[in-house]
DNA sequence: CATGTACCGTACCGTACGGTACTGTGTCAA
DNA sequence: TTGACACAGTACCGTACGGTACGGTACATG
């Protein structure tokens, strides 16, 4: 599984304290991050994961043995934390490689449940439902640009890998749409349904890899049956 | 639309101190609320949707015209006043009726294209946003039911609701499936796919009445292609 | 009229937190 | 050796907020 895979930046020097440049999606996963910063962000994903967004600087500090002025320096406030912390976590997530050699209506109908099962496997994970509870807390408050960089790397980030898919698969002759922006919207709605949201009302419950598997294929062969063609 | 609407209880005079019964689900809409604390959870709902969750105390106050103490006595704790709300406005949502004659398979699309439009407005509506995403932020912080309130009259509301609807369909021979579960997984895919997540994580484009109509009716008539008979 | 009750308005208290300033320490370069 | 620098650690400040206490008012009941 090649998600959530960590490689690091080749060791920038912490130069400059200015903030990074407002790229937010398509940037590499170093990102300008020196080790040291790379390290405190951690802190602040296990924190988010184990809190919730509720915690202060000083928890930060202290579980990254750093100091507070020196959180400030680099990161300006508490908002650029907490923002740093979700582009180097979004950075960090691959998504599966889709088949570029000739696609055939088996190929296709694979790839999708491969898709599938790597997109809920993110989606279920502490981590992911971690970074989405604080996205959409703070998109409620204005300010922070929390939500738009996880609309990015989430929902957006899927369709915009997926619609090269679909395309093919129309060229193909294998799949049947008028616009790309419906087949996505469906493929999304089969494959995760409210899954995500409960999860993110805090239900007890998550599906398992096997469970995770079933509902992946099964989302995919119920997508080829309305969008499959032949 | 019934959505949305309210009905005053018969005018229960607020004597006791003490929090409701924990019931959470199926509690008629005044639930023992005198008016004016109705007011006051208005005024809440009204912060809620324009400050999401991040207001004070004495902002409900000043809002709602009363004292700080009017309103620990009457919900205890800041929290107390956040679930009380929440409870509120759940049980002022009403589903749509859903036929009780002799289903036929257009009867029976018909529903739930009718359903599907019904969902999809109260869950893009400002307010479920709100009521949304404070529960999200609160269930990430451990503490607070508002995360399975929201859980029990949202997605699982809905699917109580759909079950019947679905049974009857298999029982008249128009639907086939083996679990419910997976049915109601479907359609809520087909409907909602990632359109409350999209809202929630603070996109600006919502879906207008007409959208809603034609997203409805597609998933539909998608659900009927993947689950109906004959 | 006297008493009690329900409430508003506001002052108040304790605390927690964001943010800043200062001190000490190790490192590196001249 | 000395100075500059980056950083940890910590003390500190202002403020905002949850929660409480108290005084004042309207009304109801006897």
């Amino acid at each position: 599984m090649p998600l959530m895979t960590l490689t690091l930046a080749p060791e920038t020097a912490p130069k400059q304290t200015a903030a990074p440049a407002d790229a937010a999606f398509g940037a590499s996963v170093g990102e300008g991050l020196s080790e040291r910063q790379q390290e405190v962000l951690g802190a602040v994903l296990k924190l988010m994961v184990a809190e919730g967004d509720g915690f202060s600087v000083a928890a930060v500090a202290r579980a990254a043995s750093c100091s507070k002025e020196t959180l400030y320096k680099w990161f300006g406030d508490r908002d650029g934390l907490l923002t740093a912390t979700v582009r180097w976590q979004a950075s960090k997530v691959r998504m599966p490689k889709l088949p570029q050699d000739k696609l055939t209506r088996e190929s296709l109908e694979a790839a999708l449940t491969g898709f599938a099962q790597s997109w809920l496997t993110v989606i279920t994970g502490d981590l992911s439902i971690a970074l989405n509870r604080a996205a959409v807390s703070h998109a409620g408050s204005g300010k922070s640009r929390l939500g738009a960089i996880v609309l990015t790397n989430g929902p957006f980030a899927m369709r915009h890998r997926l619609e090269p898919l679909f395309e093919a698969g129309r060229a193909e002759g294998l799949l049947s749409f008028d616009q790309v922006d419906t087949a996505c919207r469906s493929f999304f709605g089969l494959v995760v349904a409210d899954t995500q949201i409960r999860a993110l009302l805090g239900e007890d419950h998550r599906p398992d890899e096997t469970e995770i598997q079933t509902i992946s294929a099964t989302a995919a062969a119920h997508f080829m049956r309305l969008y499959g063609r032949g």
